[in-house]
DNA sequence: CTCGATCCCTGGACGC
DNA sequence: TGCGTCCAGGGATCGA
């Protein structure tokens, strides 16, 4: 499930082996996760990637100006323009030779100028691509929250402690952060030790600024750790990350706490499953809508 | 503003 | 072995 860190290695992989190459075609299987599919096989061909970028949990293959003969009318092609990918839960974005079989759920082929192909394959087809141009992929940009890992103190803090939804749907929100999903989530939540149903107002500030910390440090550790791999995150290597073996809440309902040893719980927030350490991280004296349930655990 | 519900989609886990 | 059921979840959308 690519997250931030995921979508980062992978970003950082195709900098490394595609930046440069031109597009030479594109061929389409199943386009219902594309926007506009004959925008592709249009506008693409001929253009050269220039350098892959990640906003939030896409990614930005920034395309060339498209080469206009004597003449020729303009038609939008000059302006800068650029793929964007979004890999949903099960997205693959990675170049193999143009000989390789096709792995299953292969949808999209671009053909590059080094005899390579560049396969977007996703079982689940939850990603989205689409080509956009100038004023139109400004506005794709709009309306996401700061990246996590630039973000201020002030305006970490500010965003999440002037809201009433719980920390967790903030956290989770493209528009307060734009690249935290559930896993890492969970795991700063459970490092600063602040329950997912604690409301954002709740948090103090000193609360506010740790989480901020912990989600930063979370992040570029799951960087340097290439992601985690949960059931089937590849990046543009074809590699798993590693930094599953360090989830210290996410996927560990019933595993003892590595901190306190009591027994990690799961809850579902914004319709999310939401791990979290019942002793370390205490609940919220009144949680918006959980009634106190005294529900006697068998133990 | 925030919520839940619903949908999209397939593979994998599980029970019988 | 095979079948049915449930679950995973990012994001869009709708209604409350």
């Amino acid at each position: 499930m690519p997250e931030l860190p995921e979508v980062e290695t992978v970003a950082r992989g195709l900098q490394k082996s595609i930046a440069g190459r031109r597009i030479l075609s594109v061929v389409l299987g199943k386009t219902d996760f594309i926007d506009d599919p004959a925008a592709l096989e249009q506008h693409l061909p001929g253009r050269q990637i220039e350098a892959v970028e990640r906003y939030g949990k896409f990614m930005l293959l920034r395309l060339s100006p498209a080469a206009l003969s004597a003449g020729e009318a303009t038609n939008g092609d000059a302006a800068p323009a650029s793929l964007l990918v979004h890999l949903g839960m099960t997205g693959q974005l990675a170049p193999c030779a143009a000989a390789e079989p096709n792995a299953k759920h292969t949808h999209v082929w671009f053909r590059l100028d080094d005899g390579r192909e560049l396969r977007y394959v996703d079982p689940r087809r939850f990603g989205r691509m689409a080509y956009l141009t100038g004023a139109l992929l400004a506005a794709e940009l709009t309306n996401f929250g700061a990246d996590p890992l630039q973000v201020s103190a002030q305006e970490f803090a500010q965003s999440i402690r002037s809201r009433s939804a719980r920390i967790k749907a903030l956290l989770l929100d493209q528009t307060v952060l734009r690249g935290v999903g559930n896993i890492y989530a969970d795991e700063s939540l459970w490092r600063a030790k602040i329950h997912p149903e604690r409301q954002g107002a709740q948090l103090t500030k000193k609360q506010a600024t740790t989480l901020r910390k912990v989600l930063q440090d979370v992040l570029q550790k799951a960087i340097l750790a290439r992601g985690s791999s949960i059931s089937d995150f590849l990046d543009a290597e074809g590699q798993p990350g590693e930094y599953q073996r360090r989830h210290r809440a996410y996927g560990r309902e019933g595993k003892r706490c590595f901190r306190c040893a009591a027994t990690i719980r799961r809850v579902l927030v914004a319709g999310r499953s939401s791990f979290f350490c019942p002793k370390c991280q205490p609940a919220p004296r009144s949680p918006k809508r959980g009634r106190a349930k005294q529900k006697t655990r068998n133990a």
